[in-house]
DNA sequence: TATGCGATTGAGAATTATTTGCAATTAGTT
DNA sequence: AACTAATTGCAAATAATTCTCAATCGCATA
């Protein structure tokens, strides 16, 4: 069993939810392959291998997936919201090429240090975050 | 003529498109006291005072708006695009209580220079950037 | 293993934000 | 003032997401 399966199964137990198959497709798909995901995407994913998956169920499933802490929600690209892994990855930022559409992750322990120190002077307390920045990619450029 | 105003109807001009009313009504709705809005917001405000402004001209001035340089899109609250002033606002980053709603503004020159830093090394040219933290604000811990 | 019950599901209807088509109107040039 | 292309409001159309509900499933317990 899989570290993903072990925290969402203990996540539902906790808040006295099962885990059903649809569930279970629909975290093992997220975390076969996929690094940002939407919906739709996920949705077509799943179907080439499950008939009996619907949108509804994913639709229920992804705030799930978020309250256990295994994705959360980033980009918003083509006026549909994205999503991606928080578990197992490291925290990271965006630049995203307004041309080609091309999204750029990028590490930064210092912007995270930066947010947290300006959280802190406003007594606020940071859960998650979000970092983007629109703009040309290099390639794009010439 | 305020600044705004001359800006718009520079772009306008270039662009060969025209200056309304509805689109000089919206443009200075905005800018009268808006800080952060989204439509609906607006439509109500502009409502108040103007009986012949609708609501698709309003989703249809906002990219114009967004082209000149005046506004930009900024967070995205309960399933609502929000939007602010670009133009005579220093950028900043928001703070967004989960619980109440409220969005502190704050500003930071170390974000900025390094997303700038991180940006050079990836040669990516930025145009604008969004960093959002969600969280807990100071009220609503208690 | 069979049972019971509340949680969950799929399908499609409903909702919400946003976009679009169109006939009537308007801005700005001649 | 007339002309012409851009623009408008309205209402209908889309698109993403949420909801409703009867049928089904997971899992604790016997």
């Amino acid at each position: 069993m899989q570290e993903h399966e072990k925290i969402f199964g203990n996540f539902l137990k906790i808040e006295d939810l099962k885990l059903t198959k649809p569930r279970k497709i629909i975290l093992n798909t997220v975390f076969a392959t996929h690094e940002h995901f939407n919906v739709d995407e996920l949705y077509d994913q799943i179907r080439k291998k499950h008939k009996d998956v619907s949108r509804a169920t994913i639709y229920r499933t992804i705030p799930l997936l978020i309250e256990s802490g295994l994705i959360k929600q980033s980009l918003r690209c083509l006026a549909k919201d994205h999503y991606e892994h928080t578990y197992g990855h490291v925290r990271h930022l965006h630049l995203i090429c307004e041309k080609c559409g091309k999204i750029i992750e990028v590490e930064s322990k210092e912007t995270e240090n930066i947010l947290n120190k300006l959280a802190k002077k406003h007594n606020f307390n940071i859960k998650e975050y979000n970092v983007g920045a629109k703009g040309i990619c290099n390639k794009c450029k010439k």
